[in-house]
Order: C-alpha cells, then sequence, then structure tokens
DNA sequence: AAGAAAATTGACAGCGTTGTCATTGTGGCA
DNA sequence: TGCCACAATGACAACGCTGTCAATTTTCTT
C-alpha cells in the first residue's frame, strides 16, 4: 500500500540514498541514474513522506505565514502568493495570525516556531516591522523575509526585506489629485504602528511640497486602515460645513475610501464632482463601491510570492541569490471614478 | 539545547514511554505520576517534537481546510474558526485552496492527501457536496467532516456533517420582505454547484407559497455568488422599465446584494424607497455598502469552528461524540436599511 | 597505461516519537 | 495470607527519511 523510498530503491536498482538524493535534487547524480530513480519514481507514484523528512533532515518542509491583519482580501492575497511558491517547491504552509496587542502573543510565537521548526518564515506588516519580534527570531536563528513599507534607498535592512514602495505610491496619487486642480487635499490615515502610514503621508507631503501647496495639520485625520475609520474620518474632516473647504480625501487604503465615501454619501456630498476620494492597494473592494476607486494597483499576491521565493532561495543557503526575486514593488496609479476636477 | 522526551524522563525519574502517556492524554497514568512528568515538562519547557509524532505515530498532527472560495471573508472565518480549534488541541493547519473547475484538481488533491497523512480534513461547500471528492476520500480512508447546506430532516448524511439551514433562512428573509408588502420579489440566485443555491431558492419558494404569492420564473436570475452576478442580474431583471414590477430583489449573498446595490444605483433607483434588496450570510460586506443590507446572519467561524470539534472527536476514535458539538445552523435575519415597505 | 583527483554511489546510524508486548506493582477476595 | 486480576510502567523496535563518511567508479594527468 504505502510505497516508500525503499521500494522505489529497489525498483530502480539503486540504493535508497540516491533516490533521497534524486527527489531532494542534489547535485551529482548521473542523468541516467536520474531518470531511472524518476521512472521508479512514477511507475510507483511513491510519495516522499512529509513527517519524516522533516525529522530526518535538518529542516522541515513547511515555512509559515505570519501576520496580524483585519484586511481579509489582504490575507487572502498574501496567503495565495506564498502558497503558489510552496505548491512549486514541495513545501507547506502553515497560517499563523496573531495580535501584536495581545500580550503573551510573542511567548505564545514563539512556541509555535520552536514546535513546528518551519523552514522559515514569511512576517507581513505590523509584525515584520517590530523590532522585538526580529530579535527574537535571529535569536532563534530562523530564516525569515520581511514584507515591508520602505524605498530602494532603504537597502540597509538586510537582504532578507521585500519593499513595497509607498511612498512613490502616495506621491503619484497626490499628483494625480493635484494635476485635477485640488488643492485643500486632506488624508485618513491608516494604524500608526504600521510604517505604510508613514510612508504614504511623507509621500503625500513631499507632492505638496513639488507643486508648493502648503501642507496643513487640520487637514490629516489620524485613523486606521478600516472602513470604521475611514467613515469616522470623513465626517470629522467635513463636519461642521466643510471649514477647510476640502476637495479631496486620500484614503489610507480602499477600505478606509470605500468608509469615506460612505459617510459623504450620508452627508448627501456627491462624488467625484463636490468631493474625489482615493483608495490605496487595489483590492477588490475599490472595485464594489459607488462609484469605483481611484487606487494605487498594489499586486499582494505577486508580492508575496516573490516573498516566498526569497524565503527559499535564502533557506537553500546563500548559494545563488536567485535574479528572479523582484525585492522592490512599487503599486501603481489606477484611475476610477471616484475622482473628477475640483470644484 | 533542544530538549526531548528522554531528558523530561530522566528528570521526572520514569521511562520516555510514561512521558509519551502523559503528553497524550492518555488513561491509566497515576496522578502522582502525570504531576510528576508534568512538572518536568513544565521545569524544562519541552516541546513535543510534531515531526517525530508524525512519523511514529498513526495519524498526524495537522488537519488541512479544502476550500474553493471567492469570498476572502468567507474563507477567512473559516480559517479562524478552525484555526481557534487547532490551537485548543495543539495541531497544525495546512490550507488548501482548489479549483474544482480544474480537472486535474482532484489528482493533486489526492496527492497531496497521501503526502501530509493529515489527521482530517474539513471540507467546505461546493466540495464537500460533489460525489467524487466524497469517494475519494472514503477510499483513501480519510477522515472529514462536511460543511453543508441542508435541514435538520437531511440526517442520512451520516454523522460527519455541519448543517446549515439555507432553507429556513431563506423562507425567513423572504416572509421579511412579505410582510413589509412585497410581492413581485425576484432572486439573483448564486451558483448552481452550490447546494445552498437550491436550498435558498426553495425556502423562498415555500413562503412565497405560504403567503398565496404566486411564483414566476421571470423573477429568477441564475448568477453566481460574486458582485459582478449581482449587478448583472440586478440590470436584467430590472431592464426595460422593470416591466415585472419589481419591488424587492433577494441577493444570493452579501456581495450579489452588494452588486445589485451597485446596478441600482446606476439606474438611479433609491433604495430601500423603490426598492429592497436583502444579502445572505452577514459578511462585514453587509455593514460597508449604503445603506447597508437586510441580510442573514451567518457565523461562519462559529460553524467551522464545530467543524472542527466535530473532526476532532471522530478522529479520537468515537469513543463519545462530543455533546457540545452542534451540528446544525440556522442563519437569523438581520435586519438593515436596505429593506423597506413596498411602494 | 598507471596513478591521482574527482565524481558518483552506498552502508549505516540516527532523528524523537509511538506501538507492542513484557514486566512490575496494587488491591481485592477467598 | 496467598493468589489472581488488572492497572501502571518500561524495554525496545519500528516509523521513513537524511547526514556522514567510506567505497566505488569515472575522468583526467602525465
Amino acid at each position: 500500500m504505502k510505497v516508500t523510498i525503499n521500494d522505489v530503491a529497489k525498483l530502480a536498482g539503486v540504493s535508497m540514498k540516491t533516490v533521497s538524493r534524486v527527489i531532494n535534487k542534489e547535485p551529482s547524480v548521473r542523468k541516467k541514474t536520474y531518470d531511472l530513480v524518476m521512472s521508479a519514481v512514477n511507475e510507483l507514484n511513491y510519495q516522499p513522506n512529509i513527517a519524516a523528512r522533516n525529522l530526518a533532515g535538518t529542516s522541515s518542509f513547511a515555512i509559515g505565514l505570519v501576520y496580524d491583519n483585519p484586511n481579509a482580501y489582504y490575507v487572502i492575497d498574501m496567503q495565495n502568493g506564498v502558497l503558489s511558491r510552496c505548491k512549486e517547491e514541495g513545501y507547506e504552509l502553515v497560517i499563523h495570525p496573531c495580535s501584536y496587542h495581545d500580550d503573551n502573543m510573542q511567548e505564545e510565537f514563539k512556541t509555535m516556531i520552536k514546535r513546528s521548526r518551519l523552514a522559515g518564515l514569511v512576517l507581513t506588516p505590523p509584525l515584520s516591522e517590530q523590532q522585538s519580534i526580529i530579535d527574537m527570531l535571529d535569536e532563534l536563528g530562523v530564516h525569515y523575509v520581511r514584507l515591508l513599507s520602505g524605498r530602494d534607498t532603504d537597502i540597509n535592512e538586510r537582504n532578507n526585506c521585500i519593499l513595497v514602495n509607498d511612498y512613490a505610491a502616495a506621491y503619484e496619487i497626490t499628483e494625480h489629485l493635484i494635476s485635477l486642480g485640488h488643492k485643500r487635499i486632506a488624508f485618513v490615515l491608516g494604524d500608526k504602528e504600521h510604517k505604510s502610514t508613514s510612508e504614504r503621508l511623507a509621500g503625500y507631503h513631499k507632492a505638496l511640497k513639488a507643486h508648493n501647496i502648503e501642507r496643513s495639520d487640520s487637514l490629516i485625520y489620524e485613523g486606521s486602515y478600516s472602513f470604521e475609520s475611514g467613515v469616522n474620518g470623513a465626517k470629522e474632516l467635513l463636519k461642521n460645513g466643510n471649514p477647510n473647504n476640502i476637495t479631496a480625501i486620500l484614503g489610507g487604503n480602499d477600505e478606509v475610501a470605500a468608509g469615506a465615501l460612505f459617510a459623504a454619501r450620508l452627508m448627501n456630498i456627491d462624488i467625484p464632482a463636490e468631493l474625489s476620494i482615493t483608495g490605496f492597494e487595489d483590492s477588490p473592494f475599490s472595485r464594489q463601491t459607488w462609484p469605483k476607486l481611484t487606487t494605487a494597483h498594489q499586486a499582494n499576491n505577486v508580492i508575496s510570492e516573490h516573498a516566498a521565493r526569497l524565503l527559499f532561495s535564502k533557506a537553500r543557503g546563500s548559494r545563488q541569490q536567485d535574479k528572479d526575486v523582484k525585492t522592490t514593488f512599487t503599486p501603481s496609479l489606477v484611475v476610477r471614478e471616484s475622482t473628477g476636477y475640483a470644484k
């Protein structure tokens, strides 16, 4: 019933170890032997036993994805990207959502790492930006790759990071609004624990400056990456008859923008005639509002796939830094119906 | 560095096997011995090696969640529910999205099952409703629990199913609309491959009949569980000046309802003054549209947690059918702003 | 063509648990 | 008290693979 490595070895007429070499794609196996073994593998439909490999080998055949993010679309994209790479490599994916607010999270996290002896971890914001976590992983000697908001110049982040250039993207979005004649542009920020928040804010400031538009703190609402925050932010910014003459609102992400849209509707404000709104990320969200959102496209599944790629190439030993691993991504502007000329 | 079962045994002054018994909660260990071992476990902060347990034991310490569902909120809820149970039991969760359209999916699926020797599987619709999959799993002798749309009376579905009574929920939703005076109630159906679609339709029919309202095929749009389908369905149903005098639309789920809402807005139809719309599932979606959706609340995370519960209780050997496993769930009506009196 | 170096393969001992079965301890009953 | 049944524990061999290192074969030198 169960086919083991011995059965394959017997059929191929080689030693068990040689079969092991073949399935692990180790070098120094003659082509002829390789083919011989592979045909035996196929004939018997052999599936290596993961548990045995984990036990005998130094590293395991599973990687972990760690996140603390309430945004379902984001998480699913991340999972799918990493998963597609895992499939390719014959690894399993263990998902590990956790809450960074939780005090004993870190301890629990450590336990789980030690238990499962994962081959590596993909960390997403904001955990990827938390120094204490990084330190712990370094101490434990675990391979990991961090997904971060950052610019090309941030290469001091060693070589285990995938950077998303929110700064440039925010610049582009802001400039788009400016080009439509907007000058009083508000910003509903995301969680301040996320580096993306400060990066996006910095990009926005930079664009304002480049076009000689004065910045004002009264245009900034410090919120979080949620629909509710978008609602509250817009309400706050526009209350009392919009004293700041805001003509456009940058949403920290698509959810926030959708929330702002919602609030605008409650206040009978027409989008985009009276107010322009933009999102960030281009999640399905941005196509399911009315009107559809102008946003910055960020292919989270592609990004996370590259994160996994980088992780595997690191875990395999840094023989070669895979060239097809792209380590910097810049979201690009997608113009839809939620932005228009300033009134 | 690494603490093994031997270290614990030595410290506790018992044999390795006894420690094994304790950590596996096997009966027939004296209380005194148990405490002795446990204190050694705690002192050394011992973590059993999962790989070794998998290899030596008959079943592994991970379960799988299988889904083919584009709805991110749904998937995340499912994952989180199962995950919370896994944490409790010290198991890992391996996620396995797959596409039932894909021809070699089944083969690939089989391979992965054999590879990872999972302790069990939680299957979600529509895969849980696909006979060929069930047959394959039976043949492989894998434990599984199915999440299905069905009624209490469907107990012929052996005892490894968790039922969601969409029939009753659709009845309730439809009755809600009828009580508001609606008589021309349209229905944008979900994918026909999903049993929930026919169940929801049946509940709707039943409610119409109970209130002597004639049914009409011209009020039914056969779509799928997506936003786009909701848009198209509503457009189709209401086109040419709404010849069927539709005053309410049942969305197959919240996404569909959101799509219908979107379409209505494009057609300048006021919700709920001119048209009532309802969703299904009470996903975050239903609170992020304007107006918010009347829907049927379905706690997917709770449901999936119970599915995992059931799976564990089965896998442990059917000693006792855990009484705290609830196997039937009926979504309940949540009235929000998208429904109103018929005009 | 012999000898050395390099490439390829194999033998064998773990990896850290659990299953099996044998051994020891404990309490009940005649 | 002595014997038996049964509960509690232990010894030891798997589980299916990989790491190590030694043996063999091939290739290259001169």
